[in-house]
DNA sequence: TTGTACGCGTTATCAA
DNA sequence: TTGATAACGCGTACAA
């Protein structure tokens, strides 16, 4: 074992208790007393247990993540703001993966509570819209990342994907196209939803009616062999631009039209959502919907900080914002085949 | 507070020791109040309190993993690695970022250390070098990642650096190129010196000596930044092919040389290393040097699991494959402006 | 200012 | 098979 206040307070010839008040920035202590004991600690090479500690105190000062995976790159950053305000306020998290699957959330949300994490903090939830009540039971607080429509004691910080998916097609809209297609996803029943409806709206709004043959959803996991898959159909179906469902949807089909040699965005237009890293450094530069995706992770985690300290922080849905680089132009009817 | 197994205790009119029996698989229970306690504790709500389990056992079955940032598109699947075997073996992971930085490393292990972990997984560490006797003094067990002479009690798990970096060389070589760069980086001494070294040994094994202009080192953090502002420098050299020190800084070149209007492969022939997910889509497709980062990571935390049971497992020294793709061809000196 | 004693929720060692 | 009781390492109310 390592050495505990009780060893250093044998050598001192003095109380745990005064141990335990020197090593913190307790009021009630002698001054030479806690140079003395402090000393003593680090010569005997203590470190202090935050096991005991968070047993006695009932708070562990962590908390616990959890995503579908972490090598999409959409996460990094999240988890990476997470991470940062957690570290500022003296938090440490627990990362796990739920691996889109239902029973994996609910069992990892499970052990978290074992853990007695002090919140919970959650990236595109499976489980929100079919176990609300699973939720109300739970006792720690939970911050969801990409809930828009948060109810009961869920609090949530989001991307408005709706207006998000309004902005990228509006913005094809606005450069004369009509036949317009989307890549969905079936594993991101949610933020696909909002997003199909976004695109479904803008063109509504515009007169176009939504031509079935123009939205292409598949099962395939892999976002970019998605992209790559889609192409043929929408093809077919006459697109001229297509919205994506994220970067690396869009970056999939970009190099399935580089393999069939279609010229981006002389063939066709092509539109992101996320603006991962790698999205201005495609060839050509990939125009996208930005989200503020470090931000986001750090305003979940300090909703979380909130919530601990007796706020009721208020629910969050930020915006998105066009950001155009090279993957969208004019129509140019003459430009297809 | 939550309910424990006293309270189960109380309600069943049995001991606390014999609740804490029913609810693991101990032997010496009986079949039928361990069914009964079962069924009560689910009734009452019960969860077992992993804090206090710990601070009984000395095991937290916790590890942590400290790497420098979560967002770079090498590290999600490693780290996805570390968390698969480990959940699967009833582990959670600490994730925490060091920036890069030496001070923040030491205090990040040093929680770590507070909070009991039973193992510690650090990809690429700062410390490892200047600090040695600093890993030393730490108790629990140690796996690096990526720390290609392993010494002293650490144990570690990494790609072969060096023979990577001369098989893309090699390759560049066999295709005529006489002119080879390379692009380092700063902020990953160890890994960069290995890269750097394969590449000057493979040009001194082809009787080419190694030109300093040809070597463009910055400070730039970003490393598609870095690649992009290595371009200018390396041309004037006269560079007609670029080893590049990761996937990222090979797309910021190639984005480079998309806006000078240079041609890749015709122009210059660009080759990566880590083949990252976006590798395989990047237009053309990176050539580049493939890393099992997903194996990284399963054998670093499978490493940790046998050192936990007591085993003394090798340090692994895993071997890099080149993936031959379109950014390389055969040098034609006319093709030059 | 310092010491005593107890609680936090488990596991484990003895007895019964 | 079950029950009492001591640990685990720390915080803390209360007493000295």
């Amino acid at each position: 074992m390592s050495v505990s206040i009780y060893d250093i307070a044998k050598k001192a010839n003095l109380a745990p208790s005064t141990i335990s008040r020197a090593l913190q920035d307790h009021p009630r202590i002698g001054a030479e007393t806690k140079m003395r004991v402090r000393a003593l600690a680090k010569e005997m090479g203590y470190v202090p247990s935050t096991v005991a500690k968070s047993l006695s105190t009932n708070q562990t000062w962590t908390i616990g993540m959890v995503v579908a995976t972490i090598s999409d790159p959409f996460m990094g950053r999240v988890v990476e703001g997470v991470e940062e305000v957690a570290m500022g306020a003296g938090f440490n998290v627990f990362l796990s993966t739920s691996q889109n699957n239902r029973q994996r959330e609910i069992a990892v949300i499970d052990v978290l509570q074992q853990r007695r994490v002090d919140g919970i903090i959650v990236v595109a939830s499976h489980l929100f819209d079919r176990y609300r009540r699973y939720f109300d039971r739970i006792e720690v607080p939970i911050v969801m990342i990409d809930e828009q429509e948060p109810a009961g004691v869920i609090h949530a910080v989001a991307v408005d994907d709706l207006r998000g998916a309004r902005l990228a097609v509006e913005h094809l809209l606005g450069l004369g196209h009509r036949r317009i297609g989307y890549v969905g996803v079936t594993n991101r029943p949610k933020s696909n939803r909002y997003r199909l409806r976004g695109y479904e709206d803008a063109l509504k709004a515009a007169g176009i009616a939504p031509d079935p043959r123009l939205v292409f959803t598949s099962n395939i996991e892999d976002h970019a062999k998605r992209g790559e898959a889609s192409l043929e159909p929408l093809w077919a179906a006459g697109a001229t631009a297509v919205f994506c469902y994220n970067d690396m949807t869009a970056i999939g089909l970009l190099s399935a039209c580089y393999k069939r040699g279609l010229s981006v965005p002389d063939n066709l237009s092509v539109i992101g959502f996320d603006d991962i890293d790698t999205a201005a450094y495609i060839i050509p530069p990939l125009t996208t919907i930005h989200q503020p995706r470090l931000e986001l992770g750090r305003r979940a985690m300090q909703m979380i900080l909130d919530l601990l300290a007796g706020q009721t922080p208020e629910n969050q849905l930020i915006s998105a914002e066009l950001v155009v680089r090279q993957t969208t132009a004019g129509l140019l009817p003459d430009k297809r085949r």
